[in-house]
DNA sequence: ATAGGCTTGTAGACGCTGTCAACTTATGCC
DNA sequence: GGCATAAGTTGACAGCGTCTACAAGCCTAT
């Protein structure tokens, strides 16, 4: 019988509530793992009820991605801040990295994944900008906005992302554990990093 | 009617064309579109016939990544070479960042993939050190090989695969399209990014 | 030489998946 | 009140990985 005359527990509708529940099963087993039949069966629900609200598992997916990408940018928000630009540039390239090891498996989702074609929908794109605009805006801070800093603004956003992606993936990706590296190295090596962008970033 | 008297056309033992035919399909459809029926049907064998050597699909998988490990060490063995230690790093970055943009599918089967149960396998360990060796070998003639300067040259290794890894990872990933960069940018964000990582390295 | 046993293949079945189609029922609007 | 629509249901289908059973060629030992 679908739909009762008053929803009677469900605070979430079912829309929102096979979100969570994706969000869920990506966080404990990986993307990979995600199937529309598992979130219908954890929300007791038929397996066909989620296509109702999402065309496709892609759809759904996507969906996830959204969110996902809207938490990473409140996360980055809600750094310690500084007034010195510099030191507020570092406090977002920790928080950044705090974010990709607590939360592996989204990140993942976020920037390993092939986006699937569902994805192309304007939504995700401007919120996975969004995240982007947090760098750029410490910077253009850093550097000013006159329209010559225009492009070294870019380039070094783009330096510096692709500095402390790789570190996050580095550090959390399968690799790392098998080099038999010893521990005093690894707990150096993000400091280590993070201190020679810096260097690449002040040096002319 | 299995195994002719004497095998008539294939030069490939059945082992190793699952192998090949695996590979095509992860470098033209992506380590998740990898079915093991698939291999079969390529190979016009029964869809049994790849489980008499291999005990599942994840272990034909690990296969699959040990001799993408294998190449992709070779690909920086053939860099361009340098007798000056620091313009040999430059090259082999570079050739790093070939690899990753011509093979995007299987650097990311490398390094973005959550390994399978099998990849435990210490041959693939082996393989995938032996990638790793290429850089620690240059950073070792770059900085000597003094007991001092060991840890100091697994710090650096780790702060230049971050960052060319990190940089392989933005550029060909999917974001990077999404954020409207000009062309102008896109072309330069190469060039800056490992000028920057030179400098960080310089940089005491 | 022949009988057994191992290797390499085939065929069929099971439960899982995403997705399509048809059916049911509650809700809101004319 | 009648009815379209929305939101659920059940049932089916093909494709997937994997298990089991079976068949045919080869090796070796008696």
């Amino acid at each position: 019988m679908p739909r009762k005359k008053t929803e009677t527990a469900p605070p979430l509708e079912l829309r929102d509530a096979c979100i969570v529940a994706a969000q869920e099963v990506i966080a404990e087993r990986g993307v990979e793992n995600l199937s529309l039949r598992d979130v219908a069966r954890k929300l007791g629900v038929s397996h066909q009820a989620p296509y109702k609200h999402y065309p496709s598992r892609d759809h759904l997916l996507a969906e996830v991605m959204r969110r996902c990408f809207q938490r990473f940018a409140a996360h980055l928000d809600a750094r310690p801040r500084f007034d010195d630009p510099a030191r507020d540039l570092e406090s977002l390239g920790m928080q950044y990295l705090v974010y990709a090891e607590e939360h592996p498996l989204e990140y993942r989702l976020m920037f390993s994944t092939t986006w699937p074609e569902a994805a192309a929908s304007p939504d995700l794109v401007t919120d996975a900008i969004h995240a982007y605009d947090v760098l750029r805006g410490v910077l253009t801070r850093l550097h000013g906005v006159s329209a010559e800093k225009r492009e070294a603004v870019e380039l070094d956003a783009l330096y510096i992302w692709s500095a402390v992606h790789g570190l996050a993936g580095v550090m959390n990706g399968e690799c790392i554990g098998k080099l038999g590296l010893k521990a005093s190295v690894l707990k150096r090596a993000v400091r280590h990093a993070m201190d020679r962008v810096e260097i690449g970033l002040s040096g002319k």
